[in-house]
DNA sequence: CTGAAAGCGCTTACAG
DNA sequence: CTGAAAGCGCTTACAG
């Protein structure tokens, strides 16, 4: 697999390498004889040449590279936006390397460093537990960086979120609004920021009402088995209940409980779940969701972190876009 | 963000670029005195350095990464496979650019010249339809390419797959044994030889049955559309049927028309889906599926790769693994 | 045990 | 309108 070079093209067109360069890349100002370009595009054309991007990037000190680290790829609310975020990134022509780190601030660090050494322009992440460390050291360095979904307590970092109080304050309201004798909140134990958000959004409301909620909080691995295990011991079918599963996660093990045991939406119990999966389209009900917008939270993410790599500034927009609430049949 | 380089060490470390690259690199048998060793190592650490893999790759003519092109990365099965795949990369020392072609031939070429320009040492891929002029590019330049999940029907490549044909048959044998009085085959109307060998198997062992099967093929877009139309006209519940979704959308779009139709599983209707999905697990009964063996796949194509890479040769193993028919309820 | 030098494939300021 | 030359950050054969 040897490959044509610049150096090849010039000797062929008997011409310089430098000239080369400057009809390869249409360069204006630098003009060059319509004959001797002709010459060299069609030199090129014939030996196959393909420019060395490598080499452009190690002259340039620019890769055209943007780095992609998410909490974890398996999960359908990442790997939709990974993929919108390519397009983006394509469009501004840079290309995205994808990295998952699944939750493990170890595995984030790595992720970090190998895009480091690779050179990406710049990084777009979802910060986990513990990863401040691994982030304030690309801030010391002043590495452009943008968060997406996500973002941290104590660092205040550009980057696009949705507006998680506000939509768990919106869902709460509508459940209150039905007269529910008992609501159960679903979220994780965790500190993430944009976690705990949702969680006291929902639970402010409930506070100036008289209605009894139970929080049942599982850990970030085993959900399925957790979140069965707690909806046994919580889910009091006599009530007229009403839940709110706050990731789409949650929303599936929750679901599958529910199959399991044969209890009916809306009949038995009405819910509203997190995020838009294909999965929820198989349940036997409508599932109403809150949908977050992955489109915009991509193009923004990828806008922000071009707008850092090209003019640096720590002190970067925080972008909150709006989630949607999407009612369909699964509350009664 | 100014980073440091190995200049940056030597000329701190007072001594030569050379030395500081052979301390770095730990090269055995270019001893140099552990003194040294400490200080650059020391130098290093304390101004933070962070190898530059680009000007690494340039000089060595590797680039470590390999670039992996999907059909259609939204789709379960091809980001399973993905995530197992960068996993595979890592333990080799490569990086891994993910491009998702959408079943579009021009932008599948589109991805091989990015990938081709970035310098990937080699790539994995799925081909999509017409993609066969692009592929025949990447040969004649001897790239080590290696295909997953499909092939291609006029050339010989590396690659990894399933027994398509082998586990269609099985199925078919399956639902043969169990009396039904019609088999409706759901598949895709296409050329690509992967599903071909689906259908081909599961209709070889009804030529030998007197069993009527019922063929429904829909183009690759509006799925689901085309599988709710189809089935309306096709399925008569009258009848001792089942159904045999040849891949996971058709699978999905076929559920949910049994849902929204309130059709039971395996009351009214038997039925087999291809591929797992954890929306199969959100289904009112249990769905049996023909299960892929993902993790073996990424791990054997990443192998089949690296030994491309290392040691070209066109003609290359082309190995199939064996698909596993998960037997759950949805067939009486 | 250590260093000077060439070179990977590009770009670009400068000179002519 | 075109070219010679320097340099991006590395590695490595060679010399000492």
């Amino acid at each position: 697999m040897k490959r044509a070079s610049i150096k090849d093209i010039a000797r062929l067109a008997e011409v310089s390498v430098a000239t080369v360069s400057y009809v390869l890349n249409q360069k204006e100002g630098s003009r060059i004889s319509e004959a001797t370009r002709k010459r060299i595009l069609e030199v090129a054309q014939n030996i196959n040449y393909t420019p060395n991007k490598i080499a452009k990037s190690l002259k340039m000190r620019k890769s055209k590279l943007i780095g992609l680290i998410v909490a974890d790829i398996s999960n359908d609310f990442y790997s939709n936006i990974a993929r919108s975020i390519e397009d983006e990134a394509m469009k501004l022509g840079y290309t995205l390397l994808i990295g998952s780190c699944d939750e493990n601030p170890e595995k984030f660090k790595r992720l970090t460093e190998l895009f480091s050494e690779q050179q990406v322009d710049g990084m777009i992440i979802a910060p986990v537990v513990d990863s401040d460390e691994a982030i304030n050291k690309l801030i010391r360095e002043e590495y452009p960086i943008v968060t997406i979904d996500r973002y941290l307590k104590n660092i205040d970092l550009p980057g696009v979120m949705i507006n998680n109080s506000e939509i768990s304050e919106q869902i709460c309201d509508y459940l209150l609004k039905k007269n529910f004798t008992e609501l159960i909140y679903v979220g994780y134990d965790t500190e993430l920021p944009h976690l705990l958000d949702r969680e006291n959004g929902f639970e402010k409301r409930i506070e100036k009402s008289d209605v009894k909620v139970k929080r049942i909080l599982t850990g970030i691995h085993n959900i399925t088995e957790e979140v069965h295990h707690q909806l046994k011991a919580n889910l009091d079918l006599s009530k007229k209940t009403a839940i709110y599963f706050s990731s789409n996660k949650l929303g599936i093990a929750g679901l599958r409980y529910l199959i399991d045991n044969e209890i009916k939406v809306p009949a038995d119990v009405s819910l509203v779940a997190f995020d838009e999966t294909e999965a929820y389209y198989l349940f036997p009900s409508e599932v109403s969701f809150v949908q977050q917008p992955l489109a915009e939270m991509a193009r923004e993410s990828v806008k922000l972190l071009d707008n850092q790599i090209n003019n640096y500034n720590p002190k970067g927009e925080r972008m909150i876009l709006q989630a949607k609430f999407m009612e369909r049949n699964s509350v009664e």
